[in-house]
DNA sequence: TGATTAATGTTATATAATAACATAATACTA
DNA sequence: TAGTATTATGTTATTATATAACATTAATCA
């Protein structure tokens, strides 16, 4: 399932660094507390690079961490936690979770979801803002919350001859 | 719960009278059985008049019919073909369901969900789409499916005032 | 320090969805 | 129109997702 290019492999130490950096900033600005339990739940969220739902992430902080038994609340109030302060999205068309790149900026982003790698980008789009806002003012109608949740086929998985062009070339560099 | 304008009340049985009719000519014409249980289902949710989960429906569906008993299977198989064919859309930040009003339309809409009375807005819209296009072109995406779902207050429940004014109406009107 | 609030632990349960297999109804074909 | 294939439904059990309710611990603040 892990069909991230190579080339971006060696920086996740540092982006998921940088991720909590900002985390820790937000909060502090905030007056918020990233207590440990949610620390290591916006960490490990980051770590998985795909959406995640909150079971699986149940099962990774069970692993991952020096608890005895992690139930259910323990991990949705976590989630909830870094959900209603923007660290963190929910993708409600897969029960799913992933950290926000960017949790500063004020942003009702769309969100393309590839369905088979599980990749997923937040991009930023006024023009849609826009006509969603005109949309709403021409029903009378006051947005609290929106979401725009796009599924397809990201660039690496659009074709399957450029995966196994992609695996080829792989293997030809490990062997040579 | 329910908060919608009288003067809309009366036209619930031709409403639905005409939905029913356009899914079975729907239906007709593509070769497809819109079985007893599927005709109960589609016209529960329609009933409704807002969005409605499934294991509400099961109880609708137990209630309003003849039927023993009613087991999940049967409430999501029967709301499965009609998602599968546009008759009726789910809504995933509720996990409920409502019937299309346009099913022989093509149409990648936005969803206008009132968080206070359920009431549910399919708006096409060509300049929302528009740019979906093309921010999916600029990141080299395939869509597959998209979805839009908006809540907030309806032109009926943005101000509290106004609802107690409408029912203060409705009184007097009922009284007088 | 003691009182208050916020966070977490713990047990149980509610809600949503599907798997697997049996039976019945419909459509197809010879 | 009988036999066969296909589609739809019935039935039981289970999996997946999410929350309620209450106890305990940790942090904050007067």
């Amino acid at each position: 399932m892990n069909t991230d290019s190579p080339n971006t492999r060696h920086d996740d130490f540092r982006c998921i660094e940088n991720a909590l950096a900002r985390a820790e900033e937000l909060c502090r600005d905030r007056n918020l507390r990233l207590t440990e339990l949610r620390r290591q739940v916006f960490v490990l969220i980051w770590q998985t690079r795909k959406p995640i739902g909150a079971y699986a992430l149940m099962e990774q902080l069970q692993a991952n961490s020096d608890r005895e038994q992690v139930a259910p609340p323990t991990i949705y109030r976590a989630i909830d936690f870094l959900i209603q302060h923007g660290l963190v999205h929910k993708i409600h068309s897969l029960n799913a979770h992933y950290g926000c790149p960017n949790p500063l900026r004020e942003h009702h982003d769309a969100l393309f979801i590839c369905s088979i790698c599980g990749h997923t980008v937040e991009v930023p789009n006024n023009s849609i803002q826009h006509a969603i806002k005109l949309s709403a003012n021409q029903h009378e109608f006051q947005v609290e919350q929106q979401m725009l949740e796009i599924s397809g086929r990201c660039h690496n998985c659009i074709q399957p001859e450029n995966s196994i062009k992609d695996i080829m070339a792989l293997e030809h560099a490990a062997h040579g």
